[in-house]
DNA sequence: CCCTGATTCGC
DNA sequence: GCGAATCAGG
């Protein structure tokens, strides 16, 4: 996949951000994690913590012909192809067990630590609903633009099924196994189902009037 | 084993 | 410029 300006911001911000290159590659979709790393790098965004302090000898072990080599047998001990994201992408649904053990791993804390945050397809960071953080997204549109998925899900409604008459109200997100599209039939004249289209627009009311956050389908607390 | 980022280097 | 392969520290 190309790197484009948008992946290319989405890249640095969370980088910057602290997230993993792991992370930062799952997000993106469609890159692995030392794609992300070469990008980054090349980008002159640099190393954060990183687990490896010194390199003393660059190495070059002849590593003979192409990428799909593998190469010298080293007594069986790094049986690490290049299936390594291979696995990781087509790793079966992200339970809410699974993602914990991920997530734990990925540094996303229970209390007090950084904060819990994801990246939109727009490189929009979305946050939990106690952050309150100002900055980045200026003002989201509310014109909603599908997400592209990075996998394909079966049997649900994928970017491809969408049309005219059935609801584009994104369902879970953008990245995860089963993000898809609602599906439903649309709300004439509206891109959404009734139902979401209760969720996308929503009467002004009075000034003064509190009411809380418009439930958009990004940048909050999930929604479905 | 798993994870992480860094580096090399063929393409 | 890209990223798989590989390394090396936790």
């Amino acid at each position: 996949m190309a790197w484009t300006d948008e992946r290319i911001d989405s890249l640095k911000n969370m980088w910057e951000k602290g997230l993993t290159a792991s992370q930062i590659a799952e997000e993106l979709g469609g890159v692995s994690r030392n794609a992300v790393i070469g990008k980054a790098h090349r980008l002159g965004l640099k190393s954060r913590p990183s687990p490896v302090k010194a390199k003393p000898k660059a190495k070059k072990d002849p590593k003979p012909a192409a990428k799909a080599k593998k190469p010298p047998a080293k007594s069986a001990t790094t049986p690490k192809p290049k299936e390594e994201h291979v696995a990781r992408r087509a790793m079966p649904p992200p339970t809410p067990a699974a993602r914990t053990h991920a997530a734990q791993q990925a540094r996303q804390p229970k209390n007090d630590g950084p904060k819990i945050v994801s990246v939109g397809p727009g490189g929009f960071l979305r946050q939990g609903p106690g952050d309150q953080q100002a900055p980045i997204p200026p003002a989201p549109p509310r014109r909603l633009v599908p997400a592209k998925p990075s996998d394909e899900i079966a049997d649900k409604t994928s970017l491809l099924d969408l049309s005219d008459k059935i609801c584009r109200w994104p369902i879970n997100h953008p990245g995860e196994p089963d993000f898809h599209f609602c599906g439903e039939e649309v709300n004439p004249g509206f891109p959404y189902c009734v139902e979401h289209c209760g969720r996308a627009f929503q009467a002004q009311l009075p000034r003064g009037t509190r009411r809380p956050p418009p439930p958009l389908p990004f940048g909050g607390p999930r929604v479905r």
